[in-house]
DNA sequence: TCCCGTCTGTTGTTTTTACAACATTTGGAG
DNA sequence: CTCCAAATGTTGTAAAAACAACAGACGGGA
């Protein structure tokens, strides 16, 4: 496969980080990767499969969602370009648990997590550093969802919303900052009810806590 | 270190998995291990503090626990014989956002990460080995949240109840089985109010939805 | 054995959220 | 530009949870 026009978000990816054009071209090849579109809504991955490669998005938003027998949705997580999602359940083989949906028109490079996961035959000299790659993401995943659980823990609207917020505010180190969500999906990723947490931004913004225009927000000092 | 008194807990443990009792005692060595005890009660880790080490329990129960300014208390895992804990921490040096403390004496062995991570000078021929299986460990931790992320997306106190005996009644094979948690801290796992909690869960087995005595609970058919 | 601290369960009140129904705004497509 | 659909905001009501305060059960140590 020609890689040349996803060769900077692979280089920029992070399971490929360390690694030169030369040797990325090679571990493509080696990891029989294959490149699928999808569109807007559509299912990447369904609930209860089972998964054999790992996903790695080349440009698009998608989302990891959890939808139960009534339509209820939960938005587990938001994954960008450069981004992996499916590791976890295609290392372990575990059934998925969630169901992965494209946000907008998206291009997704898969890879055979098996080839990925063990030291291939012919002795690939960078499955060490891949490998090692693979650890530090879903370390980071981890850790992103131990800051999830952090806000989900919250006992209210208002403190979960708050939770959530100044945790993007330090992620993007600044005080205004955007957020990949709308109202709807900001509700389903912390599991509340929108119309209350419409109704709680406003009243937050009215006792000055912060100021919000769409997906932009700015939490202001309170001293 | 003598580690022959550890030993089958180490062997137990998914981290020395597929590995002889003679590469583990060598592995031990090279990674320079070490075993501290811990009262009831006592902090292992603090949140804010960056670790170097994973912990792997020899004997007893810990919980990681986030607690914030006011006190209240929200418990992410609960960890048990042959597990371990702070691996996300120490590998990406991150400071800590939860507590690690002891439910009960506890015996711990700690690992220092970097000598994990990273293969030896010396080349220690098990390191491959042994990434691979914090590969596999760090991913299986990936979707234990995710699952107590699904939990804590419900909306209602029995929803939650629900959720998690479930999750535990699949996991042991059984609609019989044990919890690790007295009521206060199931409240504090599920961030529910305790009070609640236990009326909710009288009021489900008035219905005949389930019984439970102390930390066993039996889930009924409900056809 | 008794005492005390912890755990568990109970109840009533207050606060908050979920829900439903609808109004308004926004952004595209034709 | 107009129309439509989706997103966002508003409101009132019903339901649920949080909270607080206390009673009883239990277990370990003196």
């Amino acid at each position: 496969m020609n890689i040349t026009p996803y060769l900077s978000t692979l280089q920029d990816s992070p399971l490929f980080q360390g690694l030169s054009a030369q040797e990325i071209a090679s571990m493509v090849n080696c990891m029989s990767a294959t490149v699928k579109e999808y569109d807007k809504n559509q299912y990447i991955h369904r609930m209860g499969n089972r998964i054999s490669s790992i996903g790695l998005v080349l440009f698009g938003n998608v989302h990891i969602v959890k939808e139960d027998f009534w339509g209820n949705r939960s938005i587990m997580a938001h994954i960008g370009p450069c981004e992996l999602f499916g590791e976890a359940y295609a290392l372990t083989g575990t059934p998925l648990e969630v169901s992965v949906i494209a946000m907008e028109p998206v291009r997704v490079m898969f890879f055979n997590s098996g080839k990925i996961a063990q030291t291939c035959p012919t002795s690939c000299a960078f499955h060490t550093a891949l490998i090692r790659n693979l650890l530090k993401i879903i370390t980071g995943k981890t850790l992103m969802l131990t800051q999830k659980i952090e806000h989900l823990s919250k006992r209210s609207t208002r403190e979960k919303l708050l939770s959530y917020l100044s945790s993007q505010a330090l992620r993007s180190g600044n005080p205004n900052f955007e957020i990949p969500f709308n109202r709807t999906q900001l509700a389903e990723y912390l599991a509340i009810d929108r119309s209350a947490m419409t109704t709680e931004l406003g009243r937050m913004r009215d006792e000055g806590l912060l100021d919000f225009d769409k997906g932009r927000f700015e939490l202001k000092q309170t001293i």
